[in-house]
DNA sequence: TTTGTTGACGAAACCGGTTTCGTAAGTTAT
DNA sequence: ATAACTTACGAAACCGGTTTCGTCAACAAA
């Protein structure tokens, strides 16, 4: 009673409501050091005033000023992520899962998200120096991980921890030694997306593939040799077709591999993004998606649910994955060795109507095309007369 | 040289380099207090000096800690933007051009942008209320503004600015005469949608509009009736479909037109994503898009250019949207009137190939819609024989 | 009983800035 | 020449925390 009065009479500014540490260390009638290291479980407190400081804590709501901590520890308590505006969108609808699952989890620990944006790699640099040297970040989470990624080495060199969403150059233990990482096993996926169309009856089974800067490429491209063999069906360099990006790109490599002589019956895109190319080139010939050609792709983007027919794919939880990268990235901060701070998961098969047993053979399917093709042909012949 | 080797020789330590403001006094040989006082414009600071501080920071690559600066100040130059998981995602695309809008021009002022995410209102309210306690946060960015929106008078309510993506109550000035608030004109674009239709030749428009509960759907749709008064054309309720959110309710408002007695043959939607459920009705249907029936939508999604045909809509800018909202954010925070802090700007027309001048009169397509009906029904009849 | 040791805490420095206040020198008015 | 203002700056308090260091009491060992 008498402590809160000489308390409120006291000259201490209102301070918009918010309890600072010396007000509690005042209530408590202790030393403002004594109640940081209590708080913060210094050894040299008593156990009886230790749970004196947290209970009073609790009850007043007591919570330390980030960043007030800040300026002393030099910790931000922040997770820092660059959206690159130069590489194509590949997040398309996740990009909300993926910053939810990222802002979730570290606000669970008292960390917060802070997003910027670079327009090129010069730019991320620059932009990731400025935070770094502002300490408004104690790290970055890098999605989209290419081989030799710079954005990962440039950072190191900042001496800034960084958690990279897909590994860096799998197989070479000594670069990435000093790696945190989390990946989706993309190379499972492919493997089984091969299996599961050799299964359905198919012979012929083509890949589309993603940009070779990208560590996911070769992963998922390895998957599908790897698919091939277990499958027990021969490699025909004819039916790969890599370097891909956009959905424009799908549907020239979708063309490209249906006027083979001898045509997959089969393709097996790297991303949902290739595999959307599919639809036009298909409706133009006049096939049907899961009988004349099957296919199935990666990402399990919401947007593959909306074609017709449906995009068989293997689903990425980006939620998930925003959720486990910050664990990573605050553990790394705090200290855990980074071998240690390593994760993989696996995709979830998600059937469409896009695949199933071929009704014809790839002679027959080439045929089929061939014809769709003149008759084209002819179509664009008649138009142009008519002009 | 004697002073920077006496400095050099002090007991300061490394600090990783970076340097501080008493690092600049001492080199300057004047107090830490002058060169912040110099570094932020007062009065009381020879002009010589200012420059020589100016300089020398400059030259020396000094750089404020934010948050040491933030810990007086109170301000912790960062704007809020909190992603709400249980609106329906429509930024789509989007959210990326969004956030690089605000983190580039929120960073060229320097400030950051701080994400966070809520499930639901209450959980926008906790969110919210902790940026604010721990002064994360100088103010939000409201995105998808509700006609009385909670968030805005919560925020209101604890003394934190914010500035809306969107009006709150168009045209009751007593209710958002504090609000700061950026908005495309959606009426405008509405207007123009209807009398676009109108040239055309078709003289029975619908509207499929968004739910109530957005300002933006008012907005759009009143855009909707004054482009039918202009036009000369007569207001028919049964024309009007609302309160529909995703591309699946826009596939049964599209129906639902299509079956009238007298269908219109032009659709208005409130937005892409509805606009993309007229694409499989019409194809059921036997249909063509920009002949048998004309659509037009609102939001300029880059999705609408991957339809066949493209879809006529009107471009909003979202990076510009992030760009102008950080910059009325930051001008409110510091201080501002939000009278001052209102901009309208105008959709861009983007004309795709789902318009064009009518085939058929209204009667006709009602008679082509009944018979394809018909025929699906046949079909489906026969299929289930089969079985 | 004296001499370490240990445990628990306060005082004060510190982090990197901002802001108040006092004051010496120069300038103008009387 | 003296009084009254300015101007320009430094000293020091301050913001809200953390961390170092010294100290005192209690306890154990000699």
């Amino acid at each position: 009673m008498d402590e809160s009065k000489l308390f409120n009479g006291s000259d201490r500014r209102s301070n918009s409501g918010r309890i600072t540490i010396s007000m509690l260390a005042d209530m408590l009638g202790i030393s403002k050091g004594t109640v940081s290291k209590a708080l913060n479980g210094y050894a040299d407190v008593s156990e009886e005033t230790k749970i004196r400081v947290t209970e009073a804590a609790a009850g007043l709501g007591y919570k330390p000023l980030v960043h007030a901590q800040a300026i002393r520890t030099g910790r931000a308590k922040s997770i820092g992520l660059v959206l690159q505006s130069d590489e194509y969108d590949g997040y398309g609808f996740f990009l909300r899962d993926f910053l939810s699952g990222i802002s979730r989890t570290s606000s669970e620990r008292g960390w917060t998200l802070t997003v910027a944006s670079a327009s090129s790699h010069e730019d991320f640099e620059e932009v990731a120096t400025r935070l770094v040297e502002q300490r408004k970040v104690d790290g970055f989470i890098l999605p989209r991980t290419h081989l030799h990624d710079q954005r990962y080495f440039l950072l190191d060199r900042l001496g800034v921890h960084s958690v990279l969403f897909g590994r860096i150059w799998p197989g070479s233990e000594e670069l990435d030694a000093n790696a945190a990482w989390y990946d989706i096993d993309g190379e499972f996926a492919f493997v089984d997306a091969v299996l599961r169309m050799k299964s359905h009856g198919h012979e012929r089974v083509g890949f589309v593939g993603s940009p070779s800067e990208y560590t996911y490429a070769h992963i998922r491209k390895s998957g599908y040799f790897i698919g091939l063999s277990e499958a027990g069906l021969e490699v025909d360099e004819q039916l790969v077709v890599t370097e891909k990006r956009t959905r424009e790109c799908g549907q020239s490599a979708t063309e490209q591999l249906l006027n083979l002589p001898v045509p997959p019956t089969a393709i097996v895109y790297s991303t949902d993004e290739l595999a959307m190319g599919a639809y036009p080139v298909v409706a133009r010939l006049g096939l049907t998606l899961g009988k004349d050609l099957s296919i199935s792709a990666y990402d399990g983007a919401a947007r593959g649910s909306y074609m017709m027919p449906t995009l068989t794919s293997y689903r990425v939880d980006m939620g998930r994955a925003g959720s486990r990268l910050s664990s990573l990235l605050i553990g790394r901060v705090e200290g855990t060795s980074p071998s240690a701070l390593r994760e993989i998961e696996t995709a979830q098969y998600v059937k469409g109507g896009s695949d199933g047993p071929p009704v014809l053979s790839p002679r027959q399917l080439a045929e089929k095309v061939s014809k769709a093709r003149h008759q084209e042909c002819n179509h664009q012949d008649r138009r142009g007369e008519t002009r």
